[in-house]
DNA sequence: GGATCGTAATGAGGGCTATTCAACAATCCT
DNA sequence: AGGATTGTTGAATAGCCCTCATTACGATCC
């Protein structure tokens, strides 16, 4: 007592865990935290109280707070789509289009914070494409790619655009169609946007003209014109 | 020099300036700051040393770090902008939507930095609306909205998209579009990417069909006036 | 031209970060 | 039991944004 260091003890008793263990609550503290109080929100600190740790036993388990984030997106995004189901088991071009469009806005509403972090932080990364979350992104993709390529060969589409334009129509509108609800103004709904996008993209891609078609109708007018100068012309003569 | 307090003094003499000279000396720092280290390279210290003053100052003229530099992308925003034309002025529909997505496009390449700064710091942001940016955008939503409406008010397009959606494609399928080369991984060519993009959106919302082959029917259907009427014409002579 | 005074500018320091690391001690191994 | 291993600690560091008491510039007035 009387020498220098006065060492105050917690009454928590340390133990020591499995990495398993431990990595295992730090995650669960820090996902909590991102979906509580936004990515912003996230200290190092709050993470390890919660976690019933120190803040330095959270750098025995990542190497720093960026990369434990990222894990944090990672998993949540593998979770998010462990129940995407492979579009070949459902009927008809549109309803896949539909399916996939859906199972995405599905996601980023059952958990706006992590999307928004996803977008904002993860994506703009250099090492992006090193992230299983990009890796989840291509499954994703191939899907829609095939879907694609099997209506244009069926003859169901008829336009052919580059897969990337494709990709960045699909994931763009999405995304884009999610930033009000994202920045807190409003709700969405899923299934109802998905309609949407989906019909304008099916459309867009259609080997079917459009159902009125005002071509036709010039034709026809014009046509007209033509029988009647053809009945004036026997008339007169 | 014995007594306790030296003060360090600089070289450089203090000088009272004007608020336009120093919010604009700020401004210039904080920008180049952003165009060479992006904007997670920003400190306030680095601003304040280039615009020749301490740190202190900078909070003379902005509240803070993240009113500045939303200046900076409002400013630099605006600049982009300026030279956007009405797009009245361009003749045929599919011409002026490419130019306003070239215009975006443009826009991005011109300042990657900052647009990235915009994209994930400004939008997300709860007031974005309340923001320079958000007026511009609405500007330029706005032309969009017009050119849909005159194509479908005119029958070249045939289809009616919730306004909202519209934007969503447009805008949605550009930034996804430069992702890439905001990452920092390849280039873009605006011109190319424009031309693609408007012309899925073009063909998605025309009232024309799609395949050539319609075309050719109505095109025979107009000969065949022709040639009645040519016939006509002889018989009647 | 010198005194006055409003205020631009300063720079030290406070509070909060993420991150490091030497010391410690719980658990395993023999 | 005792040594080795290694999970855990908590203090220390460095860097960040931001505040504020103090300083001194420069316009104004006599």
């Amino acid at each position: 007592m009387t020498t220098g260091t006065v060492r105050k003890r917690r009454n928590r008793v340390v133990t020591r865990q499995s990495q398993d263990v431990r990595v295992a609550d730090i995650l669960k503290a820090a996902r909590e935290i991102v979906a509580e109080n936004g990515y912003e929100g996230v200290t190092v600190s709050e993470i390890a109280e919660r976690a019933g740790i120190v803040e330095g036993t959270v750098y025995r388990y990542f190497k720093n707070k960026e990369e434990l984030l990222l894990k944090v997106a990672e998993d949540w995004f593998v979770e998010s789509f462990a129940d995407l189901v492979d579009v070949s088991a459902i009927s008809g071009t549109y309803n896949k289009l539909r399916y996939l469009i859906w199972h995405s806005l599905k996601t980023i509403k059952a958990g706006p914070a992590i999307s928004r972090f996803v977008m904002t932080e993860v994506r703009p990364k250099p090492d992006y494409k090193e992230t299983a979350v990009f890796g989840i992104n291509r499954r994703y993709t191939a899907q829609i790619r095939n879907l694609f390529a099997e209506a244009i060969s069926s003859g169901e589409f008829s336009h052919d655009v580059p897969e990337r334009l494709l990709r960045d129509m699909v994931f763009g509108t999405i995304e884009h169609s999610t930033w009000r609800f994202l920045r807190g103004e409003g709700d969405f709904d899923p299934a109802e946007i998905a309609d949407e996008i989906a019909a304008v993209l099916y459309r867009g891609m259609s080997a079917k003209p459009p159902e009125d078609d005002k071509f036709s109708l010039l034709v026809d007018r014009l046509e007209k014109v033509a029988d009647r100068l053809a009945q004036d012309a026997a008339g007169k003569s």
